[in-house]
DNA sequence: CGCCGGTGCCGTACGTCGTACCGGCAGCGG
DNA sequence: CCGCTGCCGGTACGACGTACGGCACCGGCG
């Protein structure tokens, strides 16, 4: 289980595995599975079910084949996982570059939050190091492609698009935690709060706090809970990309 | 294990905890442990083992009990992660609030940053709902009182604040993962690069992704490697704060 | 003074996980 | 026809969180 942070211990064996390089087999009928087969399967039981239920012995039984079998494609859970990610890249959509830089990178941005939202399992699965597989080597010449010619160095080319994806994971983590919470619970936003509300006020005596009462509850009022998230992602993007321009603005007047 | 998630099935049981609403024992030489006991030894293994190495018989190893006493304190682990985290929050300074609205919410940010530097498995374990614990409302008042006054709406504040502290997290996380993996694969990022470069190299065509290879290797060359995650968090920081100060500016000119 | 209920402590055991190991199987080249 | 190679999977091990029940001790009451 500590194991399953590993990852890539053979750096061999993993980038072979990501960059499928694998003769198909001179097999007759084939083997009954795939690296892909197993990849679909799991990206499925992680998308409907959540990460906690993504274990081999669920994988297998997805695929109707024993445990161990898994093991016959994948060296172990984490680089399942790896794979998992590098595919789901691979399905973002990758259109034509139009529009004024503002417009290319906001399009980037929702793009990837669209992605976490289908795939909500990376955003608790993505903690470590970059998986170096082919799609996400696409997604980020694409990326980058959008903003190469905005008269930043490419040093903050690099800088400006991890700060957009960070806030963009950001934003979709506190969202998708709350519908996570919310199937492993069993209680919406709005119900925990009012389990949690009578007790809290018992704790704290009144007038600590005065600020975060008063904000919190502005907060909380304005987006009825369930549409918080979706505010900050706005509120946030439109700040960063206005941070941005400030510098762009700058170097198009020193130029 | 996946209810380690779980947290806060019984909010008097969990907000009671946090809050520490609970007489002290009248046994004569009182226990041998105390909730804080059993925090602090927790906080002292996650801080110098990572968060892997935390699990309960670890705890009561250190704390030289049995593995089941340390549940007479804490309902499971969920719980004692949540106090942690409050607890961690407790530490923090706050100093009177000096300077423009800029120069503090610049402090914010780097305290927030010094505190996951030096708590790294926050990062990994804050991923539930708030903590909703005495430190964390305190934290959250401090913060929120350096820029009530910059001329937005309650709700305008509360989003700033927390765009300002997801780019933290995301740079801190960044910074903390490499030296994660460090730890675990006993590798440096540079021998970790070099090992994979080859292979790498091998996979990819020749004049694929030129733009991500041109840039990636400007990244790289710049920041030698291990430094890359602080100057994506300075470089993002300003972005941030140049973005907020656009809105300030925007209402304070049409007040 | 003796008994009793409560509190702190903890050994054992169960169910779950990832996965090492090894033995069986099919199909193919010699 | 044989042995080899690649696919399959049963069994088992060592982690983990934690439910359960029992034990030792002590203050307060009769």
């Amino acid at each position: 289980m500590a194991t399953e942070r590993k990852a890539t211990a053979d750096p061999a064996r993993s980038l072979a595995l990501l960059w499928r390089t694998r003769e198909p087999t001179s097999r007759s009928a084939g083997p009954a599975l795939s690296v892909d087969r197993v990849v679909r399967a799991a990206i499925d039981i992680a998308d409907t079910e959540g990460l906690d239920a993504l274990t081999m012995r669920r994988v297998a039984e997805a695929l109707g084949v024993g445990t161990m079998s898994v093991y016959t494609y994948v060296p172990g859970k984490a680089e399942l996982v790896a794979v998992m990610i590098d595919t789901a890249y691979g399905e973002m959509p990758r259109p034509a570059v139009e529009g004024d830089w503002r417009t290319r990178l906001e399009r980037i941005a929702r793009d990837n939050l669209a992605l976490y939202q289908r795939h909500p399992w990376m955003l608790r699965a993505e903690t470590t190091r970059p998986v170096l597989g082919p799609h996400l080597m696409a997604k980020y010449d694409y990326e980058l492609a959008a903003i190469v010619d905005i008269g930043l160095t490419d040093v903050e080319v690099d800088a400006v698009l991890t700060l957009v994806l960070g806030h963009v994971k950001s934003a979709a983590r506190a969202a998708s935690e709350v519908v996570d919470l919310e199937r492993e619970t069993g209680m919406t936003d709005g119900q925990w709060w009012q389990s949690h509300a009578p007790w809290l006020e018992r704790f704290m005596t009144a007038g600590a706090y005065p600020i975060a009462s008063r904000v919190g509850t502005a907060a909380g009022q304005q987006h009825g809970a369930a549409y918080g998230p979706e505010y900050a992602f706005e509120f946030g993007l439109q700040r960063v990309l206005d941070g941005i321009s400030v510098v762009v603005a700058e170097r198009a007047a020193n130029r």
